[in-house]
DNA sequence: CTTACATTTCAACAGATGTTGAAACAGGAG
DNA sequence: CTCCTGTTTCAACATCTGTTGAAATGTAAG
């Protein structure tokens, strides 16, 4: 039977780094294999990673049912037994694929964060350089010279964009760190409504999303005036557009803090 | 060999109700078959578009490469043969899916800008009423009563945050009325810079497909406080933050104005 | 009835898919 | 050298995939 991707779920395979699966021992604790690591470089080029680069860049552009491991060992120039000695199937291949780069994105953005309300002191930040301390990292960041950072923003968003186990995996990576902005902003918004708030960041998050799913979608309708993939510019427009959205939420939010959904009637 | 979508492409499957395919004649000209309109209702359910409900639920779910014809064909209680008999190919099936709601939402939202225009004669329209003509319609309409709507938006969700194929689709069914709200948008936002309206409708897009696609993450991130499936809600507080960051971008506009892209030398 | 055509079913095709076990290879240790 | 262990290759498996042709069924008209 073809096996879905329903519950991607983190049996180990979230757990930091496993070895190969199935076989003999965990050869290496860490990023490359042992053999690797105990004597300088060994040449031959990393197979492992080399999987995990030709992923990357299959996953992103066709999502996890549109690829084949035939041909992300092709593109990676390896056996196709290869993926499954080193992460044991499909679904776990993803996963590291996603994983690899969270955690260096996400510490990216907490010291960012930290600087931000560091450099506020001992006032509370302004949104504006919240907001920016959450998109600037993403978009300007030094780490965006290596070329894999495109196609992991456009599986990021694909993911993101996943009904069921694509939300699963964001929540698990990126929840803790989207907590952590939130606290901020409701210092720099104080009196804001919560359920305001959440809503705000949906949004956000949604023009966040597109931003990195660098789609070309808005090359087209500008007629090439603006570039999806010139991120740079994103983040320049993004940061304003995004504060004055949350700081308009927050006005209009004493009219909408009593009516539960919706409410129209205009007499009592 | 297994086709991919790559270029679904519009080979008489986006004009619209093309009949069976490969067979016969052409049965019917319009949405049903032809025996199923000559006399009346035809007792036996419409299989064509029993095939266009469950296809439009999978797909949405699932995605084009994570359904198969025959996970479609069960759940429409309907040969596997029929599919291709009604349509042709998968890659049809899927266009046509796409097709048929895009329209009534074209209709419903032209409308709705047209009457926001009038309301406000002679006046230009605030931006306020052109961001909720735009959204409204998608969140609030009669129709939603049906439940293959919710569907419907989570697949143009996916389509929109798919590259390649994804972005061509949306184009071509989308494009024409976005320039409509493009241009209401202009006069309501006088000065404004091109650029800066184009990203800003780049995030207003961003959010509203995250809107759209009813991921269930703002539920978990918010400890259950809001819900991404009460539209009606998404829509009441979508339309205040978009509208604030169209104002702030117009604020911002000036400065940067000049730049290209990113300058950020403070001395001449 | 017969005829004609639309719809539906059935069985099969050719190829692709994730996965696996066994064998081959590499390289350092004893 | 042999032995051990981690890595890589090879060939195959069972199943699933989109698609198709031919036969069966239904339906209305002549």
């Amino acid at each position: 039977m073809r096996k879905r991707l329903e519950r991607i779920a983190l049996p180990a395979a979230l757990t930091p780094e496993a070895g190969p699966v199935h076989n003999h021992g965990s050869p290496h604790a860490e990023d490359t294999p042992l053999s690797a690591r105990k004597k300088s470089p060994p040449l031959k080029t990393d197979r492992r990673t080399a999987i995990l680069d030709a992923a990357e860049v299959e996953f992103s552009a066709h999502g996890f049912d549109g690829v084949t491991l035939r041909t992300i060992a092709k593109r990676a120039e390896v056996d196709v037994a290869l993926p499954h000695y080193y992460f044991g199937s499909k679904e776990n291949l993803f996963v590291a694929v996603f994983d690899r780069r969270a955690k260096v994105l996400n510490d990216l953005r907490e010291t960012a964060l930290i600087d931000a309300i560091a450099a506020a002191r001992p006032e509370a930040p302004t949104v504006e350089a919240i907001i920016r301390a959450y998109v600037e990292p993403l978009f300007k960041g030094p780490h965006l010279k290596e070329p894999g950072w495109n196609s992991y923003y456009a599986l990021v968003a694909y993911v993101n964009n996943t009904p069921g186990w694509g939300g699963r995996l964001m929540t698990e990576h990126f929840d803790p760190l989207i907590r952590k902005f939130l606290d901020a902003l409701r210092l720099a918004l104080p009196g804001m409504n919560e359920r305001d708030l959440f809503w705000g960041y949906h949004c956000f998050s949604g023009a966040l999303t597109l931003g990195l799913a660098q789609t070309g979608r808005i090359d087209t309708l500008s007629n090439g005036l603006v570039h999806s993939n010139d991120l740079a510019d994103a983040c320049e427009h993004m940061v304003p557009f995004i504060t004055g959205g949350f700081e308009a939420a927050r006005r209009a939010a004493p009219a909408a803090k009593a009516r539960p959904t919706r409410v129209k009637s205009s007499a009592h």
